[in-house]
DNA sequence: TGAAATGTTGGGGCG
DNA sequence: ACGCCCCAACATTTC
């Protein structure tokens, strides 16, 4: 019997929303079969890592602009919700599939589910589209895992050769399939409507990620290295959350920067991407346990009134302050100022890592499993090639090297505007005059640096 | 991709 | 002139 090429090829968008250099979309097109592009809202098979309030916000918007791409290839995206498993199945009795093709993810349950995947139906195929080199092309010379960066980095320097990005499709011959409405599945808030400075400070989809990244190399990438640590400038990409929802791909990233002198700082953080997602490969209880075993009995506490303060930026830190408040209007942060703000919450209010990591699962446009475990490990020191633990940031002393003026700081809270810069780094000075709205730090950073050494030397003797 | 504690050096004030 | 002390500046060690 003759192979029925009328069949189709069920497309499974995840993260990878774009059209550029998707392989799945691709090579799915030149089968010539029919392709119909799905995308599953899938809350069952993450389990507790279900997607979190800012990164529904951007997927409606990335969604929207997928469709839209799609439309001018001459199809669209169909959606559904529910577990992304059972719906494949359900589609390939209805509409008799032919193969299903996907870029492949790298979190623990989305390898498990690509796996029944397969075993669904065998034609299938997977393709990398979201790192540059896969976690089992990269090991040592004993022929295992990397546990430190640079040689890591060295090594996927070494074997390079890093495919051309795909162009674009140029027409998408569709089979059109039922679909549930876009809006019904309210990715977007409401009740309040917190999303205001979200949309302020970020343009979502394909389109707006390229226009970053030339934009960015343009103005920025010259000066990456002199400027990134410093907050109030806007020295960095920006690029996390386009490449966590696969709106850029990082071989674009790596061809478009690659020969442009000086731009090896900034593609060793793309680096540090890649060694998230290894990590995460490789030890796939990184987003709950701690890498190093002597850090599982570290006395961390709980405290539901530090982390509180924590979250609404009301620690009495003006730098950990400005940054958690940026997190929460704009939905990122800056880097540095990530560090510094985990450090605090890790180090000095001696709350578990993971309950940060929880809150920026949630608060992040750019939240990602492997990143955001892995940062967070970075910081607690127990993860791979982490800072060591008595690396422990003084809050201040960060301010008055990387935001002297206090420009950063005042953007962010507004009580401290027309504070003397030079109270900004030693707020407990604020005489009762000049005292406004802005809190005392909640606890003594000296004291609190002392209790985190006393309680990493007693995880250290076991 | 720290910061504090401790050690060393050298200039200047002073008897 | 000299030794002594103080302490800032820098270096090294420690956490």
């Amino acid at each position: 019997m003759a192979e029925n090429t009328t069949l189709p090829i069920i497309v499974l968008f995840r993260q990878d929303l774009r059209l550029k250099d998707n392989p799945a979309l691709t090579y799915a097109c030149q089968t010539g079969r029919p392709i119909i592009p799905l995308y599953i809202l899938d809350d069952e098979t993450p389990g507790k890592w279900k997607m979190g309030g800012a990164s529904r916000w951007w997927l409606h918007h990335s969604l929207v602009s997928l469709d839209q791409r799609l439309k001018e290839k001459g199809s669209q995206l169909f959606f559904y919700r529910g577990s992304t498993s059972e719906i494949i199945a359900h589609l390939i009795q209805k509409y008799q599939v032919a193969a299903i093709f996907w870029n492949r993810c790298y979190e623990p349950y989305a390898r498990q589910l690509e796996q029944t995947l397969m075993e669904l139906l065998p034609s299938s195929q997977s393709f990398n589209a979201s790192l540059l080199f896969e976690p089992w092309e990269i090991l040592n010379k004993q022929n295992e895992p990397f546990k430190i960066y640079t040689p890591f980095w060295n090594r996927c320097m070494e074997v390079a050769c890093i495919d051309e990005p795909l162009p674009e499709p140029r027409h998408i011959i569709t089979k059109t399939i039922k679909s549930e409405p876009l809006d019904s599945w309210k990715l977007l808030p409401t009740h309040p409507d917190w999303s205001i400075g979200l949309k302020k400070h970020w343009q979502v989809g394909e389109k707006a990620a390229t226009k970053k990244l030339n934009h960015f190399i343009s103005v920025s990438l010259n000066t990456y290295e002199r400027d990134r640590d410093i907050p109030s400038l806007d020295a960095t990409s920006s690029l996390s959350p386009h490449l966590h929802f696969g709106e850029i791909s990082p071989k674009q990233i790596f061809h478009a920067t690659k020969d442009i002198p000086h731009s090896s700082k900034f593609l060793s953080e793309v680096g540090w991407r890649e060694f998230s997602y290894y990590q995460l490969y490789y030890f796939p209880q990184l987003p709950d346990q701690p890498w190093r075993h002597e850090f599982s009995k570290f006395p961390w506490e709980m405290n539901s009134t530090f982390l509180k303060k924590w979250q609404q930026g009301k620690t009495g830190y003006p730098l950990v302050d400005a940054g958690m408040r940026q997190l929460w209007q704009t939905g990122g942060m800056h880097n540095r100022v990530r560090m510094i703000c985990a450090s605090f919450l890790v180090k000095d209010l001696f709350i578990p890592w993971q309950e940060g990591a929880k809150w920026f699962w949630d608060t992040l446009v750019d939240a990602d499993l492997a990143n955001n475990s892995a940062s967070w490990q970075w910081v607690a020191g127990c993860g791979f090639d982490a800072a060591p633990f008595f690396r422990i940031f003084n809050p201040f002393l960060q301010s008055e090297k990387f935001d002297p003026e206090g420009t950063y700081i005042k953007r962010w809270v507004p009580e401290l505007a027309k504070m003397p810069k030079a109270l900004l780094h030693k707020p407990w000075k604020i005489s009762a005059e000049l005292q406004c709205d802005y809190p005392h730090p909640i606890v003594s950073h000296e004291e609190c640096r002392k209790r985190a050494l006393e309680a990493f030397k007693q995880i250290k003797r076991w």
